[in-house]
RNA sequence: GCCCCCGUAGCUCAGCGGAUAGAGCACCGGCCUCCGGAGCCGGGUGCGCAGGUUCGAGUCCUGCCGGGGGCACCA
């Protein structure tokens, strides 16, 4: 189904096409009317004529009366509203459509997103939250729209500190080890691995030489890795679904899978005449970074002691998702600090001939996560704070709160029920910011019922869904009246999702689509307060128990979008 | 030294070059015998600073100030 934008957007270039072909009407949602349309001005002055004339004439050729009145307003903008008959038409037609006007992508692209990414041995922390949550957010609105997604978890899962690990696996014994690691005590096994580290010579050495056999392919060495491997993704696997986020271990494709490809790499980049060595180093020099004392900034692809440096991965990865995998997208959703290592490995991969324009490749970063002090979060003692523990205490401090209401729930009920609230609190809080920006983590704000959180969310949906299981069977109203002015401002909420999925996706932007639910459930607040849904009678009755469903469904398929559960009750 | 991100109300944050810059929280005052009060209404001259571009700048450009981050072999 077009959306109302898009629909609108249509009738108008017709009109703007006569005065100025291919001028932009620039529609935009407006507070003076429904939408409005600011090009006049600018085309006006392009043609070196008054605006209000230009709007004038614009306006004579436009053919939208079935769809919105038009008027001139202030200096030239032109102000729609749209017509009682399309909201009714639309609303009709939004009941019989699965994706309430959620447009499908024409062109389906393949899009490969890569996100999490934690690493083996080491404990998930707070780091890992807002790749794995953005990451879960984008997927599931590409999916929504009918992209193929590829999600690849780009798990640490090679390089120096593999020695170490292996011998203190070794150390341990392999039961105990396994024991240790299937419980998730992942810090604990990777602070004994350096403690020994640290403490002895003969260690360093034993871990020095157990590198060489791993990256030889030493059978038994490859076997007592994937363990490690193994026992770490069983575990990210636990986390994952605490969090509710579709990631798998079959998404898994660590940083080891593009080791054989990693000499070609440097072999192709060689023949390209686009490697250079410096200082020992091989390197990939792209046009315009410069470093420190403006000398050209080195992407390292093979490091002087002949090991590869992330950089070959990274351009491995991106020719196996281009080539291999047929990309049409790639995204990757990597904290803000990576911004130049990604802008040179995307620079250097188009240089190569491995990225082509046609593939959009996108560094879609993120801020920190700050404690109350504006600080990086950190736990009292200065350590880091695990993924679990924040999802635990979330859950408690939510279980408690339903205690404290004394919701009618069996103690298996209060316990799934929290935990829907505490993941709906954490996403919303993470997600509902602008990526961009470093946001202050704090569970109470982000757990309360009242304001801008995904609790809040949720119980508007719960309280809907209330009042449609209690209203029964009800008929389809032939036509919507939308009379009252509450509940047209509904009606324009609902018309409005899909503007907002498109713009979430169009910059990979989640908050955008938390931005739209939030102001959508406060239209519905105020729609409660002046329309009585099952004290009402007849059509207005079926009316307003049409918007009631419409705008459940908003909610569910908007939270879902954001991998956030939309529960019956709370 | 160079580069990137951020700076909007007391606090947390929206704001796609368009009209009088908004919301939540907190605070104050009102309302409500009403489908879930986890509510509703009212109360606010705040875009870090200075230039510039533009018919129009919180938004774009330049410089500065403040915070965070990056700049050769960790990933």
């Amino acid at each position: 189904m077009t959306s109302t934008y898009d629909e609108l957007l249509s009738r108008l270039r017709v009109g703007f096409d006569a005065v100025a072909p291919g001028a932009d009407p620039v529609l935009r949602p407006s507070e003076h009317a429904d939408y409005q349309a600011n090009g006049v001005m600018a085309v006006a002055k392009a043609l070196g004529r008054p605006p209000r004339e230009v709007a004038a004439e614009v306006v004579a050729h436009l053919e939208i009366a079935d769809l919105a009145d038009v008027e001139v307003a202030g200096p030239g903008f032109l102000n729609l509203r749209l017509s009682a008959d399309y909201l009714s038409r639309r609303l009709l037609a939004l009941l019989e459509d699965p994706m309430l006007g959620i447009e499908r992508a024409r062109e389906p692209r393949r899009v490969v997103i890569d996100y999490s990414a934690p690493n083996v041995a080491k404990e998930m922390h707070v780091g890992h939250l807002r790749s794995t949550v953005i990451g879960d957010a984008l997927v599931r609105l590409h999916r929504l729209v009918g992209h193929t997604v590829i999600a690849r978890n780009h798990v640490g899962d090679w390089g120096t500190p593999f020695g170490m690990l292996i011998e203190h696996l070794l150390d341990l014994g392999e039961d105990r080890a396994i024991a240790e690691l299937s419980i998730g005590d992942l810090n604990a096994f990777y602070q004994g691995a350096r403690a020994s580290f640290d403490a002895s010579e003969e260690f360093r050495e034993r871990s020095r030489s157990r590198v060489v056999m791993l990256q030889r392919g030493d059978a038994e060495t490859r076997r007592l890795w994937r363990i490690l491997v193994d026992q770490s993704v069983a575990y990210f696997s636990e986390v994952y679904a605490k969090l509710d986020v579709l990631l798998s271990a079959d998404d898994v494709w660590g940083e080891s899978a593009y080791n054989d490809y990693l000499e070609g790499v440097v072999a192709d980049l060689d023949a390209l005449g686009l490697l250079v060595e410096s200082d020992g180093a091989r390197c990939v020099f792209p046009e315009g970074f410069t470093g420190r004392d403006g000398e050209p900034q080195p992407l390292i692809v093979q490091k002087n002691d002949g090991g590869f440096g992330y950089a070959a991965t990274d351009l491995a990865a991106v020719r196996d998702r281009v080539f291999g995998l047929g990309a049409d997208e790639m995204l990757y959703v990597v904290g803000t600090p990576q911004a130049q290592h990604f802008a040179m490995v995307f620079a250097a991969a188009r240089e190569a001939g491995w990225l082509p324009d046609r593939v959009h490749c996108e560094h879609v970063a993120f801020g920190h996560v700050l404690g109350p002090d504006r600080k990086m979060f950190k736990t009292r003692s200065g350590e880091t704070v695990k993924l679990v523990a924040l999802v635990d205490e979330a859950v408690e401090r939510a279980e408690a709160g339903l205690v404290e209401r004394g919701a009618d729930l069996t103690p298996d009920e209060r316990r799934e029920l929290a935990g829907q609230i505490a993941r709906a609190a954490i996403k919303y809080a993470d997600l509902s910011t602008e990526r961009q920006r470093d946001y202050v983590f704090d569970l109470d704000r982000m757990l309360a019922f009242e304001g801008d959180t995904g609790p809040y969310l949720q119980y508007a949906h719960a309280r809907l869904r209330s009042i449609l299981r209690r209203a029964g069977d009800a008929a389809v109203p032939a036509r919507l009246a939308l009379a009252e002015p509450a509940e047209r401002d509904l009606a324009l909420g609902l018309l409005a999702l899909p503007e907002a999925v498109a713009s979430a996706l169009e910059g990979s932007a989640p908050h955008r689509l938390c931005t739209h639910l939030f102001d959508f459930a406060q239209r519905l607040t105020a729609f409660y307060e002046a329309c009585p849904v099952l004290s009402a009678e007849g059509e207005v009755r079926d009316e307003r128990l049409a918007l009631c469903r419409l705008a459940a469904r908003t909610l569910a398929l908007g939270l879902g979008a954001l991998g956030i559960d939309a529960p019956e009750r709370m």
